[in-house]
DNA sequence: TGTAGGACCTACAGCTACTGTAGCTTCAAG
DNA sequence: CTTGAAGCTACAGTAGCTGTAGGTCCTACA
């Protein structure tokens, strides 16, 4: 058995998340020492090393539980495990349109700036109105 | 003058969200009508458009506020005003690549899921431990 | 002139996923 | 036996809003 600091340093955890882990019930409560100090076994670092790793890919808090429940059960099909990885593989795909496109907009921002006053600067002006834009995914309207 | 639903309208942007801006000093207090309602000018429409737009671009609040002020000093470089811009880019940079390699990762991983049972599958297999990782901008250790 | 209902007001709770702090107890090394 | 690290609980704070409750104000229609 491990104290929660062993286990922390094991999966590159804070310790207070790990808490945080058992209060939201994505770790369950752990067994105590007689000084009432947390005690994880084995088989709780890799749980919580498979949290990690989904947090780490971008799996929001629902989807690892639903993740963590599915692993529980090897004779399901694995097809909802494949829906929500597709679901995060759809959601990381739009974020990165959605960066690329404000990337572009800044480096036409920066570009066009010439080092000069703030009343000709190119960044201020452009933040100030919207009909510079290309990429529209971020327009309010239309 | 125009109310705040009207002002809401115009920039696409909630009411709560205007009133938060106040409070959070990017807007300045507006004025209020005799029956305590807030009237906005035409110049503050401009402001929330600006502050709007920064924010569609993921400017933070604090670099929000920072451009602001420059912009009410037309005299200045704008020197300050490419700085944070250029800090901007580099943090949308640094977003697309770490979403570029936990895209490349989720594609492995669902790939080589062959639709079976929940023991053979990698989504869940690969999620539980890190050996599999190319891209390793996500690995708690090394 | 009365009233219905929409828009407005303040104040505060809630969201995500932690992270930090205060004030205490427990443990392990010297 | 002491000291300092590590553990404990409980709660506040982070970013940037968003939603809710309970009230007031405004405007159009009967």
């Amino acid at each position: 058995m491990m104290t929660i600091g062993e286990i922390a340093r094991s999966a590159a955890c804070k310790v207070q998340t790990i808490r945080y882990y058992e209060q939201i019930g994505l770790l369950a409560p752990a067994e105590r020492s007689e000084g009432n100090q947390r005690l994880f076994a084995r088989k709780d670092v890799e749980r919580l090393l498979f949290i990690r790793h989904a947090r780490e890919l971008g799996f929001p808090i629902d989807s690892i539980r639903e993740l963590l429940s599915l692993a529980d059960k090897p004779d399901h099909s694995c097809e909802a495990a494949d829906r929500i990885a597709k679901a995060q593989l759809g959601e990381v795909e739009r974020r990165i349109d959605r960066l690329t496109s404000l990337k572009a907009e800044l480096e036409r921002m920066i570009e066009q700036c010439s080092g000069g006053r703030i009343s000709d600067c190119r960044v201020i002006e452009s933040l100030g109105d919207h009909t510079d834009c290309h990429g529209d995914d971020h327009l309010p309207h239309r």
